[in-house]
DNA sequence: CACAAGAGATTGGACGTCCAACCTCCTACA
DNA sequence: TGTAGGAGGTTGGACGTCCAATCTCTTGTG
């Protein structure tokens, strides 16, 4: 068994390990919590865990007396319910993802962001302006304002992976508690339309993020453009009636 | 304490109306996993699940080694991290809600909606035409369609408080096990627009989600539409690094 | 042959215990 | 006075145990 992080992580990608190697697909059966707890010498409790965890991702299904199952295949998952990075999501939709850095720059803040960010309008914040493309065509926008608190600079933002929280959890001292998202639909307007490449008006859809840390300090702010043609989200939930 | 469910569903019942009768608000400090175990007769354990699964609701933060605290107002929770029915979510943001429901009617399916289902084309669904308003103002535009082994009615569907999953739970004598949601921005078409009374061409939210029973049986697929302006979704997640 | 009862397997729920990791704050010592 | 270190409280993680609830399949009985 892998040897990092802790027991239920590794439990859990045993079993992810375990779905792909024998190609389970959909409605196969996983071994009992009982026979794999002791294959793996884990508690049936920390096994439960992994499975109660994985099932609240959507990859498998639990039935009470019956057994579990394969729920969907792990690679239609989705980018609300993990934190899946922008490349993985394209990838996953049969594209290749590429990114591209528009610019970076240091700025006095708009109204929503200094409010959001609760800083001084006389702040300087950092804007990152980048595109993600799908087979070269873009299909994201995405715009990051960093508080001041975010001192650090990211080497290579041609490189940047796309999870903003990952950077974040490196370059802060603090730790980081939970992103705020909300999501609606929105006209495209005629600056963004320049980088989607689509006509003014067209419907995105519109994410904007806001990461806090344990003290409750704002230090990132996105708003994220989806185009929407390729590009969706999808949650999957558990109905559990018990 | 209350007697109805699980111990776990005893728990956070009682959690949120200490945060509520206390006037808790946010970053309020809540009492420690083991002193609250005691008080309501629970093992740690329990306690400690219920503590998690609020904290996954974005309820509450747990902070390691230091204590439990409030997060959001209950009040602004929102639609996606739980089942909040329509209504509650129009109260939520100080409007009153109203339902109308514009029809039910026995239609021979689209082609989607067939192939969502899992039916032959010449299998007759239900379809339920309803709004929601705010205030009086049409914000939600809701089209559910009903698969063939779905027989029974609601009694009045203007009484519908717009939980599809409680009417179906009833309904049926399987169990229902997941929703599957896609979200998309799309562009407001001449047949709906006349019931959200905005202009065709305008960004809305389109929301499509299908309920699965336990059998891997689509049973319900409804298309959603919110009118972005007031209606918006919300998520908030948890970032924990251990 | 039909159907009810029961055995066996599986998940659901809860408890009690133990130690680790983490944070805060106070105290003692240089 | 400043700082290192430790005490004490809190959450994090894992284990083992017990019984309930649910489902399937077999077995026995009318």
């Amino acid at each position: 068994m892998i040897n990092t992080g802790t027991r239920l992580q590794q439990v859990k990608t045993h079993l992810l390990n375990y779905i792909s190697q024998n190609k389970l697909k959909r409605n196969d059966q996983l071994p009992s919590e009982a026979s794999i707890a002791k294959t793996l010498g884990v508690s049936r409790n920390t096994l439960r865990e992994a499975y109660i965890s994985l099932e609240n991702e959507g990859i498998i299904m639990r039935r009470h007396g019956v057994g579990t199952f394969v729920a969907n295949s792990p690679l239609i998952r989705d980018s609300l319910n993990d934190f899946a990075p922008f490349a993985q999501i394209i990838k996953d939709g049969g594209y290749t993802p590429s990114f591209k850095t528009i610019s970076v720059e240091r700025i006095t803040p708009p109204v929503d962001v200094y409010k959001t960010l609760n800083i001084s309008p006389a702040d300087q914040v950092r804007r990152i302006k980048r595109i993600v493309l799908a087979d070269e065509k873009p299909v994201i926008y995405i715009e990051d304002y960093l508080s001041p608190l975010v001192q650090a600079e990211v080497p290579d933002w041609s490189q940047f992976n796309g999870k903003m929280v990952d950077f974040l959890a490196a370059a802060l001292n603090t730790r980081l508690q939970q992103i705020q998202s909300n999501i609606r639909a929105a006209a495209l307007s005629s600056q963004i339309s320049q980088y989607l490449e689509k006509e003014v008006g067209t419907p995105v859809l519109s994410v904007r993020s806001t990461i806090y840390t344990v003290d409750n300090q704002a230090v990132s702010y996105s708003q994220i453009y989806f185009e929407s043609d390729i590009v969706e989200l999808n949650i999957v939930r558990m109905i559990r009636t018990h």
